[in-house]
RNA sequence: GCGCCCGUAGCUCAGCUGGAUAGAGCGUCGGCCUCCGAAGCCGAAGGUCACAGGUUCGACUCCUGUCGGGCGCGCCA
């Protein structure tokens, strides 16, 4: 409606400016938004004053005259100029009904579109470091990523959802020599476990499988693992140098072939891990992108050669560097260091390279609020690059703050004491936990309260959308029991007897679900799908309240059951991009 | 110190990307079940949109500055 409102308007001024010889600036947006009272028309437009000052006329005037070339559409009762010069559609009360046939014929379909016309968008979310479970921070990208997935993919967009997995570098060093330490210790070698080694259970947990698999063939001396050994941070030393040189060791006492089954068996677990968590949490990826194989397909050395030959990097210090304050950043990086390993940032460049040259029109990565500073260097190496970095978008999601009522949790990754998403899952379910993630703005820090997700009242707006669901489905339930019939066909002929005031409003909310679909998706707001339903279940409520729907009548009582029927479909088609279940009784 | 994000009712947050009288939920106070699920509904009270300037027909929204809060500023990942 929204948009043939639009055409027509578009329509109007070129006649208009035809008529008037003034020409129409290039830049005039035509923009139709919603009335909010009645008195106000259901929908209004600003073009009347925007214009105004460029074709110099008043804009009540300009709008009374555009008003006269807008063409006649049937669906249009009648049309008002006010206030300042807002011009106010009045609709049918047959433009209204028409949703309820429109909801039944499309059902699932309802809300879909072909707005993104097919573009290809690419969207990386969550891509946790495996080096232990996801923890409650990253559950809110892992919702939001989904969610945002979801609309884009029923506004048009082709999408492809990736996870890339930071299995190559020092890090997994870390993390294998992390598990051999509790292997060892496991098997009563008395060793020192390093500061910036990975603790938390998981370690354990991985180190006994180890055992369980290998038994004593892993074993090697812990006392020469440890000895002369550059002194740790707790000891005076620096914790990088300490833990090299530890990795050091490791690998040569127990010989590439051994050292390799550990760091395989850590990786493998832990992203195994991490897959199951996301799948059991309803969140699937098109790919998983390893960086490992960028590194072993020579993906990285190519990139920096690449950027070699147009003079973006240069040498200091024995460490090669990307200029990347060139491009906007804030100083330059390091890709490769003295000691001739490449960084997470190289890996980072070749990978954001291979992303725009798989031919996306579109690429979007959802980070954690913590790598906001890394923006500027990614920017930076594909402008070095030579490509459009318009292309690129990068959604931040702010962290979660933990509350159980008035307490709240503490969270240290370090320690791994944090709380994991699993964990989190298990004690308020799912539905609960996506909904939640997603109906804040992710630039705003969420408030996320145990007690409140799992409570079942009003408070909660999880069980207030999908007890709304649940309704319908309880009246139908109720109508088949009572031995009544529906007819669909009888309720929309009698849909114009839908004229009570909390008909209307629900029959207007129904109407605005595309459009919210559509903004949504093209914002990246996932949040405005969240609200949007908890209005639409509010004025499902209030109606149920304020009427009966089984009612002897049957032409108003089909109506009645049409309307909603079509309800429970929306909501249903909502909560199914946020990933929240919908059911029929709780 | 620099950079990014945030500051709206007592609390937690929306505000459709510059429009008409700033909206919800919770909390507080007062009502509604012989009637399709009260996990619900109705009503009342409650705001100088952090502050100060600027841009214009018009600002919660855009710009500048100040104050306050979060996060980030490694040859870590």
């Amino acid at each position: 409606m929204k948009d043939q409102l639009v055409a027509l308007l578009q329509e109007a001024l070129q006649s208009w400016a035809q008529a008037e010889s003034v020409p129409l600036p290039e830049k005039l947006e035509v923009q139709i938004e919603r009335g909010r009272g009645s008195e106000h028309g259901d929908f209004a437009s600003n073009v009347a004053m925007r214009l105004a000052k460029p074709a110099q006329r008043s804009p009540r005037d300009l709008a009374n005259q555009l008003v006269a070339y807008l063409p006649a559409h049937p669906q249009i009762a009648r049309v008002e100029v006010a206030g300042p010069g807002f011009i106010n559609f009045f609709m049918t009360q047959d433009a209204a009904n028409a949703v309820i046939a429109e909801i039944h014929r499309l059902g699932s379909d309802y809300g879909r579109s072909q707005a993104g016309a097919s573009e290809r968008v690419m969207l990386e979310f969550v891509s946790a470091n495996p080096t232990g479970p996801l923890h409650v921070g990253h559950g809110r990208g892992a919702a939001f990523g989904a969610a945002l997935g979801n609309l884009l993919a029923a506004a048009g967009y082709q999408v492809h959802r990736e996870y890339y997995v930071n299995d190559a570098g020092r890090q997994m060093h870390i993390l294998a020599v992390s598990v051999l330490l509790r292997y060892l210790e496991h098997r009563g070698e008395a060793v020192a476990f390093p500061v910036n080694g990975y603790r938390g259970d998981y370690i354990h947990t991985i180190a006994r499988d180890l055992e369980a698999e290998h038994g004593e063939r892993l074993r090697i001396n812990g006392a020469e693992l440890c000895q002369d050994l550059p002194a740790d941070e707790n000891a005076g030393g620096d914790k990088e140098q300490a833990i090299d040189a530890l990795i050091a060791r490791a690998r040569a006492m127990l010989g590439e072939p051994n050292y390799q089954i550990i760091l395989n068996a850590a990786v493998n677990a832990i992203t195994t891990d991490i897959a199951e968590d996301l799948a059991a949490f309803g969140v699937h990826y098109e790919r998983w992108f390893s960086e490992r194989t960028l590194v072993d397909t020579g993906a990285v050395e190519k990139a920096i050669e690449r950027l070699t030959t147009t003079g973006a990097l240069y040498e200091d210090s024995g460490a090669l560097w990307f200029r990347s304050s060139d491009y906007g950043d804030d100083k330059d990086r390091v890709v490769r260091r003295a000691d001739g390993q490449t960084t997470y940032f190289a890996s980072d460049i070749a990978y954001h390279l291979d992303k725009f040259e798989r031919g996306f029109d579109r690429v979007i990565d959802v980070f954690g609020a913590d790598h906001h500073g890394y923006m500027a260097r990614v920017r930076a190496s594909l402008e070095a690059f030579g490509h459009d970095i318009n292309r690129l978008e990068f959604r931040l999601v702010q962290f979660a703050i933990l509350y159980r009522g008035q307490e709240r949790l503490p969270m240290s990754t370090r320690s791994g004491e944090f709380v994991t998403l699993r964990e989190l899952r298990e004690e308020v379910g799912n539905d609960a936990a996506r909904f939640f993630y997603v109906m804040r703005r992710p630039e705003q820090h969420l408030d996320f309260d145990l007690e409140l997700a799992k409570s079942r009242s009003n408070d909660n707006p999880v069980y207030y959308i999908q007890y709304a669901h649940a309704r319908v489905c309880s009246v139908l339930a109720q109508m088949s029991e009572r031995g009544i019939r529906h007819d669909h066909n009888d309720g929309l002929g009698h849909i114009a007897d839908l004229d009570s005031a909390h008909e209307q409003s629900l029959l207007a909310a129904l109407s605005r679900y595309p459009e919210v679909i559509q903004t949504a998706a093209n914002n990246h707001e996932p949040h405005q799908l969240a609200q949007f339903l908890r209005e639409l279940a509010a004025a499902f409520h209030t109606y149920y309240n304020a009427h009966t729907f089984l009612i002897d009548e049957p032409g108003l009582r089909n109506a009645r059951v049409s309307l909603i029927i079509a309800t429970r479909q929306v909501i249903a088609n909502g909560l199914e991009l946020l990933g929240v279940s919908a059911p029929e009784s709780m």
